[in-house]
DNA sequence: ATGCCGGCCCAAGGCCGA
């Protein structure tokens, strides 16, 4: 089973791309971030046309979150826990109900900047809501899937510049240490147990001319419960989309596991 | 580079992203 995670910086804006995309590669789930989009804004039906089933968590204008799978989704959940007063449609989870159900959890970690500031602040108590739920899913044994935009760059290897963010909320210490306690809970970061180097990266900024330089950062990922770990075929990611038509800054990254 | 580009709101210019 190929699981991809792809932040499209707004639905409408790349309906074509995704559409061409999922034709062309044929992922049997998408896990979409920043859809930029209310529910209802949604083109749910151009995309079952193509055969996925569609779970949606929108929001008006930014954020946004979304699973697209061929096969049903069960108990779909939305919103991270932990906070009824959190407006921010960052979360959605859903169970692939095949032989050995899969969880998948789609996540959009907040920007965080500037810091410091509220926003960054944001960003930590959502990363602890985070934590508890990754415990709870840990706790009740499922093969549980965290896949999303993170904004986290969890280590120097994962940056073209590292000095140039070690002071922004992507890469700033207690970011680090925050992504550290995650991962030691007991997750797999699916990429990189698979290719340790330096130079492999999922987002470059549409400015200065990020891409032409590949001036890079690696942000996007899949975390694994062992349970799912146990099951990892391979996990790459998909560089070339960045140099197509009308990009999103962001390419989608793959994990294949066994069904 | 405290935003160079691009997308969102929705009709202009401001907010947001990383």
């Amino acid at each position: 089973m190929r699981i991809a995670t792809f932040n499209i910086n707004g639905i409408k804006a790349r309906l074509p791309v995704l559409l061409e995309w999922l034709r062309d590669t044929a992922p049997d789930v998408a896990c979409l971030q920043e859809i930029k989009s209310v529910d209802a804004g949604f083109p749910s039906r151009e995309i079952s046309d193509l055969g996925y089933e569609v779970a949606v968590h929108g929001q008006k204008g930014f954020n946004g979150v979304a699973i697209l799978s061929r096969t049903p989704l069960v108990d779909i959940s939305r919103g991270l826990p932990g906070d009824e007063d959190d407006a921010q449609a960052r979360w959605i989870e859903a169970t692939i109900p095949t032989t050995r159900p899969i969880r998948i959890c789609c996540l959009y970690l907040p920007n965080g900047n500037p810091t410091p500031g509220p926003k960054y602040d944001y960003k930590l108590a959502w990363m602890e809501r985070l934590q508890a739920r990754v415990e709870a899913l840990l706790r009740s044994e499922s093969a549980a899937i965290f896949c999303g935009d993170y904004n986290v760059i969890p280590e120097d290897r994962d940056a073209a510049r590292p000095d140039a963010w070690r002071r922004d909320a992507l890469a700033l210490a207690p970011t680090r240490s925050a992504f550290r306690r995650l991962v030691h809970l007991g997750l797999t970061d699916a990429f990189r147990v698979r290719t340790p180097g330096s130079g492999h990266y999922s987002f470059w900024d549409y400015q200065a001319g990020a891409w032409e330089r590949d001036d890079g950062i690696r942000i996007d990922h899949h975390l694994l419960v062992p349970r799912a770990a146990d099951r990892l075929e391979g996990c790459w990611i998909e560089t070339t989309m960045r140099g197509g038509e009308k990009p999103s800054d962001h390419v989608p990254v793959w994990l294949e596991v066994a069904e």
